[in-house]
DNA sequence: CCAAAAGTGTTGTTTATACACCCATGG
DNA sequence: CCATGGGTGTATAAACAACACTTTTGG
């Protein structure tokens, strides 16, 4: 009987199933994921050897995993609040077993040798909003530009890779961007998101009439202040209209 | 113990992880789905309970995802040479604990109290190119249309209601539609099975119009036979060149 | 005065929608 | 000869793509 010690401590993690969570955000410049670093253990060559991940762990037996997957991400970054969506899972049976990552999981797993079957979420903040604190196994909690993600554990960078394409394509049928963006923003900042998510530079009038047509931006008397050229108008996102039209389909073609 | 032959020649099986299969065929009146009837154990007031269920099964270790769908779907039902794809990973807790599965999982499982995620599969097939064999744990394996699923094991209809969510979806954006029909089909046909997936009437000659633009129909100089009306053209799918546009933007806006 | 981003319209082309009649076949 | 689905065109409206200059501000 394999696993009768867990049932009997009624430790409450199920050894056999992770979540995983790629939280993008976005400072004007570049689109960014957040990552932990854990405890390094080793040193090899007198070097350290940084341990860079997606914020993931063990799903508890009394969660769905949609609640697994907001307390991980809480428990490692001390993020709260943020919805986040199952995108995929991945089960590759030597997804857990490369030589650097089996040595870690014996410092934190009771079964350090389980497979384990991930399933992994996404989401987007306002990364100016959210400022992540480690804890737990998470030495450090920070931001990296997606174009430059280090080396991650596990298949961590592949998931982040299914992840940013699971973003592109649905921001082409739904308009996610206002999640990225601060409460108020100009619509220089929105169309630079998009550019920047999808790849390619969009025409700067006709992405104002196609998203101005979407009537789901509020605009704001204020204007943007401090910057070395003409003030941008300031705009809103409506939520209420966008619950409203976003099940009646909603295609942006850029 | 009914069923411990069939476990005992497997490798072994991950008490913890399951894959479930929604399958989707065409008969040209409805769609329909592939569900297994299970042995019934139980005779409750002289009437005998019918179990359906999904064609699903727990993974084995040495598998990926992928893999496990397709021998869980080949050993119940004998289908093979499928394409499936992933849509979603289901977790609640409390998905395999109602008595009627309880019992069920009882005398076919090693740890029959284990929670159990299930990762979900679909996939689209030609109805007639695939005559499902039941086989294992499966006493029977039929189609049954999408209109009156039967009530199913653990979170099943749960379970179908989100493929076939995700099935329209991706029809709008995708022409999946070949998939489900016979290599030579008419517009007619094509059309129908749109109509029946989307729910709504399509205007005919504007369909033809689209779905001919997207130069992914071979029309064929034979025509259909014996039927009671003008004879139409037949077509087939023209998958070299589906393949080349797929991933280019392929919009269908009906 | 310079650099940098904001803001603004028009035109030609493509795509979407709405709509009605004759044709070929088997029974 | 009738019922059934096959096949076809056009006009109007909407959406898309391409394109260049003036404005406002801080430094």
């Amino acid at each position: 009987m394999p696993y009768s010690n867990i049932d009997k401590n009624k430790s409450k993690l199920n050894p056999h199933v992770s979540v995983d969570c790629v939280i993008f955000g976005f400072d004007f410049d570049e689109l960014k994921v957040l990552l932990i670093e854990r405890e390094n253990l080793s040193v090899e060559g007198g070097l350290s050897i940084r341990n860079f991940s997606l914020p993931g762990n063990l799903i508890s037996d009394d969660e769905n995993l949609d609640q697994s997957a907001k307390r991980v991400l809480y428990e490692l970054t001390g993020l709260t609040n943020i919805y986040l969506e199952q995108f995929y899972a991945f089960g590759d049976p030597e997804r857990v077993k490369r030589k650097q990552d089996t040595e870690w999981l014996k410092s934190i797993r009771e079964e350090p040798s389980a497979r384990v079957i991930t399933v992994a979420y996404y989401s987007l903040v306002k990364l100016d909003a959210y400022s992540p604190t480690a804890a737990s196994f998470a030495k450090k909690a920070e931001w990296y530009p997606i174009t430059t993600i280090p080396a991650l554990a596990f298949d961590h960078n592949h998931i982040v890779n299914k992840a940013f394409e699971t973003l592109k394509s649905r921001l082409q049928s739904q308009p996610l961007g206002f999640e990225l963006l601060p409460e108020k923003f100009t619509l220089g900042q929105l169309q630079k998101l998009y550019e920047i998510i999808l790849g390619n530079e969009l025409d700067k009038r006709n992405f104002r009439r196609k998203i101005l047509n979407k009537k789901i931006l509020i605009p704001l008397i204020e204007k943007q202040k401090g910057v070395p050229h003409k003030q941008a108008q300031l705009f809103m996102f409506d939520k209420e209209k966008y619950e409203e039209v976003k099940n009646t389909y909603f295609g942006f073609d850029f």
